[in-house]
DNA sequence: CTCCTTACTTAGATCGATCTAAAATGTTTC
DNA sequence: GAAACATTTTAGATCGATCTAAGTAAGGAG
């Protein structure tokens, strides 16, 4: 019995059932709990299992079965703890389901992208979920839907044949410009950044409607650099426009902090001189002061919210494509202020 | 030919053989660009495979070969935007090899990090990258022999038989303590946060030996709380020492955030009234003003070495065991003056 | 014309699980 | 004691690649 075994090889369930004196067949079935062993024999495996130190070999059962228990995420950029939030929950509720997540960067590049989802075809996802890199052309999802392989967008979206999660920018952009206007504020600037997507484009144009719908003008949009470490510095544009902003709503919270920063070395005091709106509400707000007053979005959640939609469209692929859109909220703090 | 093909199933190598005429075999040397294969054959059988829209299924071949191409990450907490950064080091260098990342969050729980390897294993990953959890048992790191899997260890250690990579602790908060010492400060606080684990220990026993080699009182050592949001709000902790100290060097970029916070709440002036280092150097540090005088520790770069020294203890499991230290760096920004 | 290279090509075993269909065993019924 | 039935167990095919060892064809040397 422990003659031969154990050369350095892995342990396989054929090992297991000659241990335990029975077929390949009843060790499996032990495996994956079937009520079909008697209980004698089941713990005689087990018991097998655990003298010769046996470690199941998913990818051998995947090639039998249609299941790899592997889930992709795609995301354009790793380090900006947004989208750490995001995958945060997406791990968790995946995580609880016994798979596992493979996780990419596409850094926003479309070929990128592309490269990315085919090596997570190659390693055969039950599903992806992405967050399309700007400027994906919306026939990829229907390159897709050819591959017959389950995906959820979330947080921006190329085409509604896919599942998609995201969150009511355009409401998010409603609560911040409703708030400002009832502050008395009537210049009010949107401090836009990075490349335009679904995300960019719905709360540019929720600012508009909503700055449309209290009779305001939309006109003041400012596009500041990328990088974090460089909005800081471009913050005298906000003082070159033709109309002088008494507010400013910021694009995400990179913008918040970098222009947060860059109006303290203006010398100029946010709530008093300048009000200023967050958005997304990620951990790090916390630590600027004043403390920032801002909308959540809610990315742990989103990021949830897009997991079980995944798990749900691979346990029945031929649902309706779905639309879930977390609500957003207005935090008030005290980074706005009456208009000087 | 193309009779009873496609049915809905995958396209297999199979397949993709008999459409171009040749064997099962040929098309596999053909897929792994052997120079056996003549070139005509060659084209022939790449065209097959892009007539067929051939998936190349690394789990099947993995069955064969004992190669998964997936790398596993283990963090304790992905919210933290300092192992973002990291994960996006080693995702970066993994995926240039065309392998792939399964990441993971331990929630510095021993159990569910003994989970978490048990299901990579299961999975067959090629090695994982591992920052243990606080309190896991130094003797994990003989049950990672047994297992005969490449782990290596990054920015925390339980042992010295694994592959380290990390970060000159003690010499980075040496820098900060003779930097401050060169501005006149005596009173030194230590502001620490989170879990007992190595690197705590090593920062934590680097300041007490940096202090004493400046012939300076290391007992100013303050535990703030773990998550961010508190911090700011237990930064009168600094004044119920004691002695008051004029200066406090940040255990992370966290309590460095959160007290930057906490002091401008107190009506403090950083610089002036208080000095104040920050650790890691993280992003998001750039908003925060008065700007943070920091020692860096470089989280991507961090995460890029492990990611190597990964790689390379897969190709050479027999390599003895190395520990790399990255150089830590004081960046001089504004929150340090003289003392009050 | 045979033998030896060189350059390709391939049949068939193999990796470690699952699944199907059938066999073995035990129990009850008539 | 045979038939019918329920309960367990199993042999062998299978998933889709790789690998070994052997085969074929063409050209060159003797």
């Amino acid at each position: 019995m422990s003659f031969d075994e154990r050369k350095k090889s892995r342990v396989t369930l054929l090992d297991v059932a000659r241990h335990a004196n029975v077929s390949r067949a009843t060790a499996s079935l032990v495996l994956r709990k079937s009520p079909l062993v008697g209980s004698e024999t089941r713990s005689r495996v087990e018991q097998a299992m655990r003298d010769l130190g046996y470690v199941y070999n998913i990818g051998a059962a995947r090639l039998r079965v249609e299941r790899s228990q592997i889930i992709g995420a795609i995301v354009p950029n790793l380090t900006n703890p947004f989208f750490a939030e995001l995958l945060s929950g997406i791990e968790e509720v995946i995580g609880e389901t016994g798979k596992v997540v493979i996780l990419a960067n596409s850094g926003d590049k479309v070929e990128r992208q592309a490269m990315l989802l085919q090596r997570m075809r190659e390693h055969g996802v039950d599903g992806v979920i992405l967050c399309p890199a700007a400027r994906t052309p919306p026939a990829l999802s229907e390159e897709i839907a050819d591959w017959g392989m389950p995906v959820v967008q979330v947080l921006r979206h190329i085409s509604f044949d896919m599942d998609y999660v995201g969150a009511d920018y355009a409401a998010g952009m409603r609560q911040a410009v409703d708030y400002l206007a009832s502050l008395g504020h009537e210049k009010i600037a949107f401090a836009a950044h990075g490349p335009v997507q679904s995300a960019y484009q719905e709360r540019v144009d929720g600012f508009r409607d909503a700055m449309l719908s209290k009779a305001l003008d939309p006109g003041i949009l400012i596009q500041f650099p990328t990088q974090l470490g460089e909005i800081a510095g471009a913050t005298h544009l906000l003082f070159e426009q033709e109309t002088r902003p008494t507010a400013v709503i910021c694009f995400n919270h990179l913008v918040a902090l970098g222009l947060s920063a860059g109006l303290h070395d203006c010398g100029l005091t946010i709530g008093r001189d300048l009000s200023l709106i967050g958005f997304d509400d990620v951990a790090d707000e916390e630590a600027i002061r004043p403390k920032l007053t801002s909308v959540s979005t809610g990315p742990v959640t989103i990021g949830e919210m897009s997991a079980r939609l995944l798990l749900e469209r691979i346990a029945n692929p031929d649902l309706p494509p779905r639309r879930v859109v977390n609500d957003t909220a207005l935090h008030i703090r005290q980074s706005c202020g009456r208009p000087a």
